[in-house]
DNA sequence: CGCGTCACGGTTGAA
DNA sequence: GCTTCAACCGTGACG
């Protein structure tokens, strides 16, 4: 009931303070900095509505990251965008085309398995019996003829597989696909436990600590801190959904090569060298200094350092905004924003 | 009061 | 270059 008047977004394009005073960006993720916050300070054993409350995020989003993160073992949003990447791809097409010419009387579902046995396709960009048979409807006209006959008379007959689910189609190689779309991992996969499926298989050019060039820095941060949860830092996963192919994309030690500029637009280090000590160990955490100025893109622009002041929560001083406990040191943000949409908010490039 | 869920308005990026 | 579409986002209200 009235959930029509429940948001009330006083800007568009650029930070939104919500109820707890927080400043988010309506429809793009928190920082990754904040997603990791949130981890670490439940692995602490932070009640969910205290992180909220200290984070200033909404415990909607705080439940959700945690659910995803236990889930995934990941504490990265979904690839945002783009659209499904195409499994008919002309060299399916090609190969559908030759074994209908070869055996016009062959059933879509026999095709697909030819296509899975050829290895023309893996388990993951496989058409579904459907997508065949649309092809051979609409892109083998010639040889459509009998396909009609075909198309009804395999609606009857007991699909090997059933169609793909989307993510499937997706190659996704992570759990964190099922997690994000309430996919189950998909048959073949194994499911392991979470850390350990996206430490292994997550395309780590989107890594954290790949985009930010803070893996000797969190390493040393985890090996300092032995509370430092086992958050996928590996993983950021703002991704084009071009990444999805990964069956065709090269890793280098687990680096997608490639799309490492892709990830550089939503690399949260505008200077290359950021720090995630201020947050990594909670305890060391400084104290909160409200911003002299609020602004979303600082929570953006996102050297880590900057992100998160900790336990610094004060439950009866938060008057002042703070863009999720950012107190961002002035210096930093200005360098970052220069590389605005370089490294992550398109909104921090127009808004300057 | 805490928390899971979900509609909503929004952004994004491939087609 | 623009539009469309379908993915994801976090918020905020409900239960």
């Amino acid at each position: 009931m009235e959930r029509d008047l429940r948001i009330r977004f006083s800007h568009r394009t650029h930070g939104t303070v919500n109820q707890l005073g927080g400043v988010f960006v309506n429809g793009r993720p928190l920082p990754n900095a904040i997603r990791l916050r949130i981890v670490e300070l439940a692995q602490l054993g932070i009640r969910p509505c205290d992180i909220s409350r200290q984070l200033r995020v909404s415990h909607g989003c705080v439940s959700k990251i945690l659910a995803r993160y236990n889930e995934t073992g990941s504490i990265l949003p979904g690839a945002i965008g783009g659209s499904k990447p195409r499994v008919t791809t002309p060299t399916v097409v090609k190969h559908i085309r030759t074994y209908k010419q070869r055996d016009p009387g062959i059933f879509a579902w026999e095709i697909r398995d030819r296509l899975l046995a050829d290895g023309v396709c893996d388990k993951f960009n496989l058409p579904s019996v459907s997508s065949i048979s649309r092809i051979l409807r609409n892109k083998i006209g010639n040889l459509s003829q009998q396909n009609q006959y075909e198309t009804s008379k395999q609606t009857s007959h007991p699909q090997p597989q059933p169609t793909l689910p989307y993510n499937h189609l997706y190659s996704y190689p992570t759990p964190i696909a099922a997690a994000g779309t309430k996919v189950p991992t998909p048959p073949g996969m194994p499911t392991l436990p979470g850390h350990m499926a996206m430490h292994r298989i997550w395309p780590s050019s989107h890594s954290v600590t790949d985009i930010l060039g803070i893996r000797s820095i969190t390493e040393q941060q985890i090996s300092d801190s032995p509370t430092f949860p086992s958050a996928r830092l590996e993983e950021w996963s703002a991704i084009s959904r071009s990444n999805f192919s990964s069956a065709s994309s090269p890793l280098v030690n687990g680096v997608d090569k490639p799309h490492l500029e892709a990830d550089a637009k939503y690399s949260q280090t505008p200077n290359g060298l950021p720090t995630v000590s201020s947050y990594v160990t909670a305890p060391s955490i400084h104290p909160y200094h409200p911003p002299t100025q609020v602004s979303p893109y600082m929570g953006y622009s996102a050297t880590t350092s900057a992100y998160v002041t900790g336990p610094t929560w004060h439950p009866h001083s938060g008057s002042v905004l703070s863009p999720h406990s950012c107190d961002f040191a002035a210096p930093l943000t200005i360098k970052g924003m220069a590389a605005a949409r370089d490294f992550g908010h398109p909104v921090t490039a127009s808004a300057l």
